[in-house]
DNA sequence: CCCTTCTGGTTTATCGTTAATCCGCCACGA
DNA sequence: TCGTGGCGGATTAACGATAAACCAGAAGGG
């Protein structure tokens, strides 16, 4: 390996003349430039960002952890990515794994040091694994949970969202909606909120909510959803509109219901929350609540990029705002 | 921050006995031990893995290079994240930017060198970018394009899936098949490889592929592939049969022929490649070539940890089987 | 009684950078 | 003529850890 001291001897100069040349952090004259300029490129010379790392305190790179790399996490990661780069750091993507020890691992303390900035979705932490991360170090959470007031966070307006969706249902017609991944008890998750929404446009309109219509899912994925959706037909439970705490739970639903002749929207309106691309795509298109993602990203890199500056400006707690994309799954307006 | 030696000193010890406590890399004594862990506990000592990086010549962290963080690339982060933990080792993925300033800064040596070992996904990169790429360091590229021997690389069967996919929709009964996405003239992404394989299904069937036929793309995205579709069915070119070079393009097809009051299966059959876990909930269910997402993975991290383990086997240039999943979108078997 | 071996620990020498100082030189104004 | 102030560059001293060599003392063998 080629370094910097060996550079510098090529070249006849001192290694910080060097270190000066290749980060411009001081003038130096044009024909040593040259000269330094000349002796990397024959040697090959490529600075070990390691070893400036433990010198300068920076490294230049900001991790988005996240419990898995899928749907709302991607669409999420692809906004924040450009906005970090513009500010001269990187974007690394880390899973927190499912398993406990790996887990533990992503958010020990040494690995998030290794980062000028961490941005953590809390979605699959609990309480405990929350309270062991430093709020020293520059962390934004996001996410729906409630988190400790010594955090920035950045969530979404799940309980305006979901009561858009349901209103929307309403609105249109439908009169019993299924409240389909809601959680019954009150968690601390966008389920509860998402469920809370759904309930709260039930009494705008004068309604009641029935809470034998909410059904909870193990996981927030299509086949949990298509498996709860196919009970609840085969059950005979009558409804005529399904609000779906996620997209992906949204596809479940749909796929059940197409399977058994339920025409999706004449006999059962259905929404969505998350907005993903193919639920445009999907027939016949899927109404959703789109989260904003580009305001989620500018604001998330806003308050870390605040932090790593060095502010100690009180830390914020954000909602921001969501709104309904309309589409075939529900009726048109009359 | 609290350094090893601040704990040395608090024990009573010497750094290296601390290094040794913490690391486990030899013998030390009960009470000495004791009285290390003690002071690490009253001091809240955390290892700084800079340093430790530095002095050690080891990061312990692998690195998934992706042009994006969707679909296909998410699937295959899934599966290669559990098997880089097994071994010790952490991943983390980055994304090689839209932007061509940071999409060298991601392939910079300097960057490369920050991790034991790289898998990079070769789609998004061009000739010149690639052979800047050092051979040295412990890579293995993921993806479709041809690569220098001087690689390990991992890919899939592209034309054999595509063959299998078009031979399915041909013994179906569908005999004009749009290949959506497929290149005209040769390239050397996977679109070539899976249009290859539509024209070879056509011919070991006894038809003459209709070059009319190929519908390329801009880029693969639902949008582009529900364009294109549109603008084929204006046209009133006839056919009966699509196979979409991956199922996001199916997807986008889908959207247009359903648009149309086009039936799938019944007037078009539509088969996908990628297999993505929405496919199967998509109505009426998306036939697709499923990658084997697990011994992609499996083979990859072989590939990569064999070659951070110092062996300087010959390179080796895996072609990884696929298989057909039949859904809705074909027809039954008469 | 001396020589080897083992155990548990310390000392020394870096890993490859960069922040902070320092230094010699020339130019310039009074 | 002498201070004063850049300018270009070299020196010094870390950043926080670990590999490798070294060493004191106890134990064991002939």
């Amino acid at each position: 390996m080629v370094t910097m001291s060996d550079v510098a001897r090529e070249a006849g100069v001192s290694m910080m003349t060097v270190s000066n040349v290749l980060t411009g952090r001081k003038r130096v004259g044009e024909p040593t430039r040259d000269r330094v300029l000349a002796a990397v490129e024959s040697l090959g010379y490529e600075v070990n960002l390691t070893a400036r790392h433990l010198r300068a305190g920076r490294t230049d790179t900001v991790a988005l952890i996240v419990p898995s790399f899928h749907d709302y996490f991607a669409e999420v990661a692809d906004r924040i990515a450009p906005l970090i780069e513009a500010g001269g750091r990187h974007l690394v993507l880390e899973r927190t794994s499912a398993d406990a020890r790996s887990e533990m691992e992503s958010l020990s303390v040494p690995r998030l040091q290794m980062y000028d900035g961490v941005f953590l979705s809390v979605a699959g932490l609990d309480g405990d694994e929350l309270d062991r991360v430093p709020a020293s170090a520059p962390i934004v959470l996001l996410g729906e949970r409630e988190v400790p007031a010594r955090f920035d966070h950045v969530r979404l307006d799940n309980v305006g969202g979901a009561r858009l969706a349901t209103a929307h249902l309403l609105e249109r017609g439908a009169r019993r909606v299924l409240a389909l991944g809601g959680s019954v008890e009150p968690s601390t998750g966008m389920e509860s909120d998402r469920r809370a929404g759904w309930a709260e446009a039930h009494r705008e309109a004068g309604l009641t909510p029935d809470e034998d219509l909410v059904v909870s899912l193990d996981d927030f994925t299509a086949e949990a959803a298509h498996h709860a959706v196919g009970r609840v037909l085969d059950d005979g439970v009558p409804f005529d509109g399904v609000f779906a705490v996620n997209d992906t739970a949204a596809f479940g639903a749909l796929a059940a219901l197409t399977e058994r002749g339920v025409s999706v929207p004449d006999q059962v309106q259905l929404a969505g929350f998350d907005n993903l691309d193919v639920s445009r795509f999907v027939p016949p298109g899927i109404t959703s609540v789109d989260p904003g993602y580009d305001v989620v990203a500018a604001t998330a890199v806003r308050l870390l990029e605040r932090r790593m500056a060095g502010s100690d400006a009180p830390r914020e707690h954000v909602t921001t705002p969501v709104r309904l994309v309309e589409r075939g799954s529900t009726r048109p307006d009359v």
